[in-house]
DNA sequence: GAGTCGCCTTGATCGAGATCAAGGTTTTGC
DNA sequence: GCAAAACCTTGATCTCGATCAAGGCGACTC
């Protein structure tokens, strides 16, 4: 009971407040004793914009704010290959053979926890490993749809389905007849890093948008959409 | 004694010689009586050239062949988001939101276990589920690497990537500096369409690769290189 | 052997998006 | 508040890869 009231007093509510906002929130999985365990083992963390996140033994829920994931060619070409967004959960639980950098976009809260400890629970709950399995195969999901925009799609359809994702992540529940607005967290050069195009043409591809009504661009930063519906028209798929 | 025999003359032995050629073989996971169970409960399967693999309900192990993975746009444009080859474990736990076909591109082995009793298994042995997790994370990795490829690399280091892709997984143990000849199990449109180009631009980037000796096009479906260090060169990363 | 079909190669031309260039706007630092 | 820096937009031009077009090659049929 007590022991009940401290765990919510506690770190851990943290990273419940983050997941629970999803379906298959990881720290539904966990028991009171392991809540608590993991409590005294987590650490919250600020970082700010432009910081690179170090692989350094932890796994983190990503309670607020957005991250990037890219890779580089050895000439320095950068193609961004993945976003996190608050509340995903970071860290892999077994090494990549190439390196990918992990960047906050946004200013980032993270809550923390040793992998050694979420690895033993995961042996000792099949539920925990079925989560982090499932999350990876959404991952993967993510990475095929882009992977269909990069090679197939022209850049104003690249454009719109981008504006898309970001608008059905900052509200995921949101009508797509509605209008909407929302923040754009990258700037031109990480779209078109993440497009495959320049940033001239992502800037044209915008001001096209602009110019038939499909988006209003608030500021450079923050784009209003009258509804979603008509961004998917444009998306090619 | 009698049972353990029983096993190795059953189907499983399939399962096992294809994947205990990989360090992370599933068929390690499993101890003699599971392995009776799968045995008994699995199914063999040859799917000709061209055949797609419907999402029937198993996994399979892929004992021999190539099985390429495809997302479509709305107007027929064409992306191949993977390739699986011999002896990769086929089928995902959890439905995708959209739909990718696979399709075999070779003459293809299976050997299918119903995904009730994978499940049931990988409950009882989190062993199974890391190795599961372990296998998605490096199809992660791989999309990756293309999202990489797909929206920085120009054609030519296209080209090369792939092949040299398709050399690694037609002998992994290969010595990076000796010789190597293999056979593309794919037409010049399945290339063209994995690679986000034109079929023209495929067969060009081919034929200069030959001119400039970095490749010897035996006939249209099989490559032999000097070595593999020769094409690294020229994969951009 | 002639004809057809599927697949591949090569050449000529075109165009979407890259590159080069200039200037505008927003942020930062003093 | 001013200067510098970072970021963004727009225009002019160029280029890589797409598109259009023609023909080659091998496999299969009759």
């Amino acid at each position: 009971m007590t022991a009940r009231r401290d765990i919510q007093k506690a770190d851990v509510p943290a990273i419940c407040k983050s997941c629970e906002a999803r379906q298959d929130g990881l720290c539904r999985a966990f028991n009171a004793r392991q809540l608590a365990e993991l409590a005294k083992a987590s650490s919250r963390h600020q970082v700010p914009a432009g910081t690179e996140l170090p692989d350094d033994g932890t796994y983190s829920n990503l309670l607020s704010g957005v991250v990037k994931l890219t890779r580089n060619l050895s000439d320095g070409r950068q193609q961004i290959v993945g976003f996190h967004f608050a509340p995903d959960f970071l860290g892999r639980p077994f090494e990549a053979k190439k390196p990918i950098r992990a960047e906050a976009l946004t200013n980032v809260a993270l809550c923390s926890f040793p992998k050694a400890i979420i690895d033993r629970m995961a042996n000792e709950m099949p539920e925990l490993g079925r989560l982090l399995l499932k999350h990876t195969l959404a991952e993967l999901d993510e990475a095929r749809d882009w992977m269909a925009a990069l090679g197939r799609k022209t850049a104003s359809e690249k454009v719109a389905s981008f504006l898309l994702m970001v608008a059905r992540n900052t509200d995921p529940a949101h009508h797509p007849a509605s209008p909407i607005s929302f923040d754009l967290p990258l700037t031109r050069t990480d779209i078109a890093d993440f497009l495959g195009l320049t940033i001239e043409t992502v800037s044209r591809e915008l001001s096209r948008l602009r110019s038939d009504g499909t988006i209003r661009i608030v500021n450079k930063r923050q784009i209003s959409l009258a509804s979603m519906a008509q961004l998917e028209e444009r998306c090619g798929d």
